[in-house]
DNA sequence: TGCGCCAGGTTTACCGGTAACGTAAGACTT
DNA sequence: AAGTCTTACGTTACCGGTAAACCTGGCGCA
């Protein structure tokens, strides 16, 4: 790791401004100056030094803050992954910690990282700490919150609305003659979006006159086994259910293959829908009743709008990004 | 973002090296000093600037770099979260990005990152151009190959033997009394991982006398639809196999739900295994037969060499994390 | 009395870029 | 012919830490 700008400079025979200016791709140079420059910076194996960059200038720091809740969720892969694609196109490198559905880890990390001066933040959800709004405040970057639209966004934000899904799979459920309706979530009391699809699922099943029999929340992962143990535990307590809702697909196949070891039909005895859209859920032998939820999209337009903002472009506050309920055979 | 090191220490009265010593933890300064600029720092809200600490120093940085095949598999994000956790408990930042399987496109984004000066690189797998060793040996942070056990690491390498697994799974499944197999995989000519299963697999058959009857390597990516349509494919050319070893659970399971379309009856009619250990596999009505990959483990195993050797503790070369043959229900 | 030593500091130089500003030579304008 | 603009650079100062060298007063001790 030897060359730097000074020796660049020194063996093109110009000033390592000219240097700086030929590498980022400036003006104020002639054609001749710069193939010099470049032949040489080529030659000597030149590795730039953002470190030093974005240090000196405060302008030029090309690192975004990425925090999820879990790395572990299949979901929040797709999202890191269409944020990914998206700055290292855009020339942006990403760093990344997870929160474990926690505003205080949330705000921890943001701690460390905000140390590293980033351009800016993509946040997962709506709660934070005051102490993570006041650090975000201070740090004059773009912050892009995804995954819940918020009302009021700290800066930008990205996403759908968890209520509205879980509003318009119940009205499905409805239309589709279901009407005692059970509901099994995971991490009872961290995780908040859960929460608010089952608010828009209990609040528009009651207005129908059609209120949530049971539900059973746990304070597990959200995963397989427990989508199986829930729905155990939620037909020992109220059997006559015609139809659950999950708090996302990997418990709804989980739930699946509980109905299925108990001799339940699905969806003749008992209805069963999902939420999120995993790719398991197609190709089951039903296929699942669930919302498809766009994750890559919703991570590439968090990024571009990200991006954006910093170039001052300039776009809307918030972008909507739609779910699609797709209807399956299992609801 | 207001107060540096210069604000504090002028309030407190002392030079900002001292003030740069307390903070650290370092010795050199009263207890009542001490007190002083922790009570000053503290009320003035500094927020520490590590690129000032990592680019004035060189040895300061807390920064590692991480390079996934893809940020979509299951399998790697768990070893994401290990690292993380490992990481962050230790005061390390992560910054990462996937290489979809190419190592020219390792290379780039190791010529990005490396621009940021970090403390050490994590790598999944063990081909690299040369222009990638070459950046890195001149980087002089520790490197940490994962996922694959290399012959000769660049630096330290956490993992296992893929051929190995590919080998176990075929002694089991011979034991089992398979001796027609087949082998459905993916990503052709991209994946060196998958590949190293199937030579463990085949050259292991072979040697007792019952080789590899057919095998379909698809160059999609490896999930569900694959293994269905791959298994279509593969007993559509030869329809007389006793078993077939996918390249990953994700994939067996769609050759599951293929074969349960069409009547075929696992494992009396066809045996089917896979590899990785996904939680799904587990709780099929039929535990799938299946290698699992201790994937948290490496991660933290990983980050934790990296560590070590950063601070000067020097441990093995090698660690290697074995993997454990699921016999299941299904091969 | 003089010396060394230690705790508890301070001073200075530097890391490698970039912004802001300066400037000389030639082109163009009026 | 004088003034103005443009091109193609060079100079200087600075970002906020850290390493290393240097100071200084008080104390123990021969």
């Amino acid at each position: 790791m030897k060359a730097n700008l000074e020796d660049i400079a020194l063996a093109a025979g110009v000033s390592k401004m000219t240097v700086s200016r030929v590498l980022r791709g400036g003006t104020g140079f002639s054609a001749e100056t710069r193939d010099r420059v470049m032949t040489i910076a080529q030659r000597m194996g030149y590795v730039p030094n953002r470190l030093a960059a974005a240090f000196g200038s405060d302008q030029a720091s090309t690192l975004v803050g990425m925090c999820v809740p879990r790395l572990t969720s299949g979901l929040f892969g797709h999202v890191l992954d269409g944020v990914d694609r998206a700055l290292s196109r855009l020339g942006y490198q990403l760093m990344i910690g997870a929160n474990n559905h926690s505003a205080e880890e949330e705000e921890a990390w943001i701690r460390q990282v905000i140390a590293w001066r980033p351009a800016g933040f993509i946040l997962s959800g709506r709660i934070h700490t005051p102490g993570t709004v006041d650090l975000l405040r201070e740090a004059t970057g773009p912050v892009v919150e995804i995954w819940d639209l918020t009302t009021s966004p700290i800066d930008l934000s990205v996403g759908f609305s968890h209520v509205d899904c879980g509003a318009e799979m119940a009205q499905f459920l409805l239309r589709r003659g279901r009407r005692r309706a059970g509901y099994v979530g995971a991490l009872a009391r961290a995780d908040v979006m859960g929460a608010a699809r089952l608010e828009g699922f209990q609040s528009t099943l009651a207005r129908a006159g059609h209120p949530l029999v049971a539900s059973e929340v746990l304070h597990d992962m959200p995963g397989f086994y427990a989508g199986y143990y829930g729905l155990e535990t939620l037909l020992s307590r109220q059997p006559r259910l015609d139809v659950v809702y999950f708090h996302n697909d990997e418990m709804a196949i989980g739930g699946l293959a509980y109905a299925q070891s108990r001799g339940i039909r699905v969806p003749e005895d008992l209805g069963i829908a999902g939420w999120g859209g995993m790719e398991a859920a197609s190709i089951l032998p039903r296929r699942l009743t669930t919302t498809i939820v766009p994750t890559t999209a919703i991570g590439k337009a968090a990024a571009e709008a990200l991006v954006a903002r910093l170039k001052g472009e300039g776009g809307p506050e918030v972008t909507v990004i739609p779910t699609r309920l797709e209807p399956g055979e299992t609801g």
